[in-house]
DNA sequence: TAGATTGTTAATCGATTAACAATC
DNA sequence: TAGATTGTTAATCGATTAACAATC
């Protein structure tokens, strides 16, 4: 029932495959070091998430940049993306939306949907929203089996059930309220505030001590 | 150096104050298993977090709802706001603008500042997208200590220096790369995908074990 | 007093990191 | 061989949770 690969390290792998990109060096090979450099990490915390997909490294020479990145590809599925649909065309659907493009993330927005009637038919980095009417549909066409959940807290339920209905098992939920689904399938629940509030926090104590 | 109180709880304190609005029941109080059941947490979490804003229930009878919710507006600083630059008036940036809305965080989003002409003078949330080039002025004039770099990755790095230059100390980054800052100044990154691709690697797992 | 619920301790779990033998 | 760097172990740290004495 555990996940071989621990979440803190799934985390971090993006983050990896985005500074090897940036640190191609003349060379064909990258040690942990470096890569903690760039990635600012722990040169252990880099090697101990890579025992975790197998073992890629040469002792004394360090780990070849192209195995690693097809390896980090292949681990998050890069290649078999997982398709994804949004609920909710706002702001930050549509930033998600967009993030698409970074494409270090083993997934594909392949749908996003609206209730509102003049959002209806836009487009959003190059998908045109649907309604929220024919999710069932949508999801069924397009084998959709993670769900986003994009809309004010107080439309967040109504849209967990409709998530559930269509047969969708994992759902994302960016509104700042708690959503209950059967058993079956699984909520996780995404405050983009909460960095934002440790990071003030942290800076209120500092003055609080100083 | 170590913060009274960990992270862990201060991300759940403003979950706990929105169940608290909508578990306000008939009588004045509250358990903490009340509290778990409605924050999707464990009930002995709750009081543990409880634990270290000080003792505010009563054995045998629970916590007093008002009381309770004064003392995480209080912990949070909702009285005393700390003021915030947003720099990037996309998608992103435009989310965590309306994000304000929720107050249940101790930050004020003051100024949205953008590179693009068209977009300076836009309205967001309420304010009036300005010109990075006045961020130092800004920056001054309100007090300003906490930066949100809400811009496409290849700009991140050159924003954090603007934010730097005109005295930012606190940085959050949710462009999707490192950025690096003199001593002295705290910089958290945030991947708004990060969890939606473990909800996808969690899937995907799954299913290769099925 | 009897029942309920806190506050806290101790056990557990998971993640990070230092250290170093293995080995290229 | 000498130097470099991995892979792994063990120590550490922090967060979660079960359990229960304290007490309303």
């Amino acid at each position: 029932m555990k996940s071989p690969i621990p979440d803190a390290t799934v985390a971090r792998l993006p983050l990896y495959l985005r500074c090897l990109s940036e640190l191609r060096s003349p060379d064909e090979h990258c040690s942990s070091d470096d890569l903690a450099a760039a990635a600012g990490v722990n040169s252990a915390q880099v090697r101990k998430d890579f025992s975790y997909l197998g073992s890629y490294g040469t002792r004394g020479v360090g780990y070849g940049i192209d195995d690693l990145a097809a390896q980090l590809r292949k681990v998050l599925g890069l290649d078999t993306k997982n398709p994804v649909m949004i609920i909710g065309a706002g702001n930050l659907g549509s930033a998600l939306a967009n993030y698409k493009g970074i494409d270090t993330w083993g997934f594909d927005i392949v749908s996003i949907v609206d209730i509102d009637e003049a959002k209806i038919g836009e487009e959003v980095d190059g998908l045109t929203v649907e309604s929220i009417d024919n999710i069932a549909t949508i999801v069924a066409a397009r084998s959709i089996d993670i769900g986003v959940i994009a809309v004010p807290a107080r439309a967040a339920q109504d849209v967990a059930d409709r998530f559930v209905d269509a047969g969708i098992t994992s759902i994302l939920n960016f509104a700042p309220t708690v959503i209950h689904a059967p058993v079956g399938v699984t909520i996780r629940r995404v405050d983009i505030a909460v960095s934002l509030g440790i990071l003030a926090y942290h800076k209120a104590e500092e003055e609080r001590r100083a």
